[in-house]
RNA sequence: GUUCCUGUAGCUCAACUGGAUAGAGCAGCGGAUUUCUAAUCCGCAGGCUGUGGGUUCGAGUCCCACCGGGAACGCCA
C-alpha cells in the first residue's frame, strides 16, 4: 500500500534494528522517528514496548540495544553516534553520508521525488467549490475551492486518476427566488443591467427579493433577545411588525416556489432564462478559478442530475425504500433499536418538486457509475455534516456498498468581524468580502512592496511577480491553518506578507534560484555529497526527505495545510543555512558543488510543495 | 432542549495521532549587511494547554462533568 521509498541509511537501520529487537521491520518502521530536538541525533526508537515485551525497564533496555548496535558493522558504516537517553534509543546519523543519500533521490526523482504510485488505477471524484447560481463569488467560497483544488493536486501525486468536480448550485428554490426578481424588474431596464454589469446585476436581484425576508427573521430574532423579551411593549411593537410583513413574505416565497415548479415541469421560457443566467454566473466565475490557477474536469451542477430523478424516484418507490409521510415521500432514518427517532431524508417534497437531497442521492449514483470511483469526496463546510451523514446512511439503504467510500470532508466556517459581533459571511447579509476584492488588495500590497525591493525588475515582470505572490499569500493564508477551525476574517491577518506566510516561502524558493542563475552552468552530477556535513547542511537535507511522507499523511488527513507547514519549516531551515554557508564562494570546489546540488533539490521540492497547495513559486521576486 | 465542532503565549496558529524540557509567526525589546536578494538570520521576553475529576509507566492529545465560543436540528441549499 505504502510505497514510500527511502534511502538506504533509513533502510539500514530499520533492517539491523529489526534484527536485533526480533521485531517485524513494519514495526521498526512506525516507530523510528525525529528527537524533540536536532541535537539529540537524527532518529530515535523508544523501548517501551519492546520493555514491556521483554519484562524489562525500558532505560536497560535501550542501554542494551545501544551496545548491541554499536558492534554492528552496517550500522556503524551509516551512523556517527548511538545512545541510549534514558527509554530511547538516539542514533545520529553519519552528516555526510545521510545527505548523499536523500539528496541522490531528489536527483534522480527530480519534479516526482514524494510522489508515489499506489493510487494506480484508481479514481477518486473530489466535489469542491461549488458555488451557487447567480450569487458572488467570496471570501466565503475559498475554503472549499482552495482545499479541494489542492487535494486534486496531492491524490494526483499519489498515482490517481482524480475527476475535480465543481457541483453548481444551480437547480432549486432559489432559481424561483431569482426569477421573481427578475420578473418584477422593468424589462428594459434589467437588460440594460444584465448587459453591462453581469452577475453583479443578478446578485443585487436576489438581494432585493430577499430583503423582506431577512428583515422578518431579523425581527424574529429579536423575539427572543432578553432586553426586549423583558419589555412587553417593545415585544408588542415586534409582533406587530412581523405580523405585518409576514404576508409579504409569503407571498414571494410561494411565489419562487411556484416558478422554480414551472421551470422544473419543463418551461421553456424559464429554461432559457436560467440558462442566460447559468452562463453569465460560470463566465464570471471563471476569472477566479484561472486567477487561481484550478481546472475542473466537469461543471456539471444540481440541474445536470434532474432527468435522472423521475426513473430513481420510481425505482425507489418501487423497491419499498421510498415510503409517504407528511404528503412527502421520504427514505426513514430512525434505526428500529434507538430511543430518538431521527428525522427521514426528504426525497419528494409535498408539492411534488425534488429537494437537493434528491440530487445528492442522483449524483452519487451516477458518479459511481461514471467513475467507477475508489473514494468519493465533498469538499463541504461543517454546516452540512449532518446532510452528508443522511446521504451516505440513505445510500446505504439503497443497498450501495459503496456508501462507505463516500467521505465528507468538512471544514470550519468562514466568519466576519463586525465590531464585536462574529458571524458567518452570508450573500443573504450583504456581509461578505467579493473573492477579486480580497486578491486585487493583496496584489496591491505585494506590488509596492516588489517596486521597492527589486526595482531593476522591468514593469511587466514586476507585475507577473505581484499577481503570483499576492494570489499566492492568500492561497497560503487559506491553508495554513488546520481545516477544522473556523476562520475569523481579518484583513490585517490574512493580507499579511510576513512571517509565515505565501511569500516567506516563495522568496525562499527564489532565493535558491539566484544562486543558480548567477552560477550560470549546469549542476554537477558528479559532486561528492559526503562534504555536506554542517549543522545547516544536514537540517535542510533531513526537511527536504520529509517531504513523501508529509505528501501522504496530507492525503490521508484530506490536509494540505500540513504540506504548509513543512514548507515554513523547510525554508527556515535553508534560510538558516543560507545565512551561515556562502555556495558559490564556497571555501572549496568540492564544497560548493555538493551545496550547488542541495540548492537545486531544495528550490524543486520547494517549488513542488507550493503546485501541491496551489500557490505558484516565481524564480525572482 | 438534542447532536456536532472548538478552547494552547497579548494576537493568529503548530505539536508527527498517548512519548523526552508544549513550539512557530505577529506585536515588543536587543543584535547581524565590505556577502549568492535583509521579503532574511540570531538573541531576549512571553504558558497551571478553559475548570475539575478519571484512565496509566506517561495526557495538550483518550473518558466523564462543568464553563465560554461556533454550528446544525425535515418540505432552503
Amino acid at each position: 500500500m505504502d510505497t514510500l521509498k527511502h534511502h538506504h541509511v533509513f533502510r539500514t537501520l530499520v533492517a539491523r534494528l529489526a534484527a536485533a529487537t526480533h521485531l517485524p521491520p513494519e514495526q521498526v518502521e512506525a516507530q523510528l522517528r525525529p528527537p524533540p530536538k536536532a541535537d539529540m541525533g537524527d532518529y530515535a526508537f523508544p523501548c517501551f514496548e519492546l520493555a514491556k515485551a521483554e519484562k524489562k525497564a525500558p532505560p536497560e533496555v535501550a542501554k542494551a540495544l545501544a551496545e548491541r548496535l554499536i558492534r554492528d558493522p552496517e550500522i556503524s558504516q551509516v551512523t556517527r553516534r548511538i545512545e541510549a537517553a534514558g527509554p530511547f534509543l538516539n542514533i545520529q546519523a553519519e552528516p555526510g553520508v545521510l545527505c548523499a543519500a536523500i539528496l541522490h533521490q531528489i536527483v534522480e526523482a527530480k519534479e516526482k521525488f514524494g510522489h508515489g504510485t499506489e493510487g494506480a488505477g484508481r479514481t477518486i471524484v473530489i466535489d469542491y467549490s461549488a458555488p451557487n447560481f447567480a450569487k458572488p463569488f467570496h471570501v466565503g467560497h475559498l475554503m472549499s475551492t482552495i482545499l479541494g483544488a489542492s487535494l486534486v493536486r496531492i491524490f494526483r501525486a499519489l498515482g490517481y486518476r482524480v475527476e475535480g468536480v465543481n457541483h453548481l448550485g444551480d437547480w432549486g428554490t432559489q432559481c424561483g427566488f431569482q426569477f421573481l426578481a427578475w420578473r418584477r424588474a422593468d424589462p428594459k431596464e434589467r437588460e440594460e443591467q444584465l448587459a453591462k454589469r453581469g452577475l453583479e446585476y443578478l446578485v443585487e436581484l436576489y438581494v432585493s427579493i430577499n430583503a423582506p425576508g431577512k428583515a422578518l427573521n431579523d425581527l424574529r430574532r429579536l423575539l427572543t433577545d432578553k432586553e426586549i423579551a423583558a419589555d412587553p411593549s417593545r415585544l408588542k411593537e415586534v409582533e406587530a411588525k412581523i405580523e405585518k410583513l409576514k404576508p409579504e413574505v409569503d407571498a414571494i416565497d410561494n411565489e419562487a416556489r411556484a416558478l422554480f415548479k414551472k421551470l422544473e415541469d419543463g418551461d421553456a421560457e424559464l429554461k432559457a432564462l436560467w440558462q442566460r443566467m447559468r452562463d453569465t454566473t460560470l463566465q464570471v466565475l471563471q476569472k477566479s478559478y484561472d486567477r487561481l490557477g484550478i481546472v475542473f474536469e466537469s461543471d456539471s451542477g444540481e440541474a445536470f442530475y434532474t432527468p435522472m430523478l423521475p426513473k430513481l424516484i420510481e425505482d425507489l418507490k418501487k423497491r419499498g425504500i421510498l415510503v409517504q409521510d407528511e404528503g412527502c415521500w421520504v427514505i426513514p432514518m430512525s434505526e428500529p433499536g434507538a430511543k430518538k427517532k431521527a428525522l427521514p431524508v426528504i426525497v419528494v417534497k409535498s408539492d411534488g418538486t425534488t429537494k437537493y437531497e434528491t440530487r445528492d442521492l442522483a449524483a452519487a449514483i451516477y458518479r459511481k457509475e461514471h467513475y467507477e470511483f475508489a473514494q468519493n469526496i465533498y469538499v463541504v463546510d461543517m454546516r452540512q455534516k449532518q446532510h452528508f451523514d443522511n446521504l451516505f446512511k440513505a445510500l446505504e439503504k439503497c443497498g450501495y456498498g459503496w456508501a462507505k467510500d463516500c467521505h465528507h470532508v468538512w471544514f470550519g466556517l468562514m466568519q466576519g468581524k463586525d465590531g464585536d459581533q462574529v458571524q458567518v459571511m452570508a450573500t443573504r447579509g450583504g456581509s461578505m468580502i467579493p473573492l477579486k476584492d480580497l486578491l486585487d488588495r493583496m496584489v496591491g500590497i505585494v506590488r509596492m512592496i516588489v517596486r521597492e525591493k527589486n526595482p531593476e525588475l522591468k514593469p511587466e515582470q514586476q507585475e507577473i511577480v505581484a499577481e503570483a505572490v499576492g494570489v499566492g499569500a492568500i492561497v497560503f493564508w487559506v491553508q495554513s491553518r488546520r481545516r477544522t477551525s473556523d476562520i475569523v476574517f481579518d484583513w490585517k491577518l490574512a493580507t499579511s506578507p510576513d512571517g509565515d506566510t505565501g511569500p516567506y516561502v516563495q522568496y525562499t524558493h527564489a532565493r535558491a534560484c539566484s544562486i543558480l542563475r548567477k552560477h550560470e552552468g549546469e549542476v554537477s552530477p558528479f559532486a561528492d555529497l559526503k562534504v555536506l556535513e554542517a549543522p545547516a547542511e544536514v537540517a535542510v537535507c533531513k526537511h527536504l526527505d520529509r517531504f513523501g511522507e508529509v505528501i501522504r499523511q496530507a492525503a490521508k488527513d484530506y490536509e494540505p495545510s500540513l504540506i504548509a507547514s513543512w514548507l515554513i519549516e523547510t525554508a527556515r531551515a535553508f534560510n538558516d543555512f543560507y545565512n551561515q554557508h556562502q555556495v558559490l564562494k564556497a571555501d572549496t570546489g568540492a564544497q560548493r558543488d555538493a551545496r550547488l546540488v542541495l540548492v537545486d533539490a531544495t528550490r524543486r521540492v520547494l517549488a513542488e510543495g507550493l503546485r501541491l497547495i496551489g500557490v505558484s513559486a516565481p524564480q525572482e521576486m
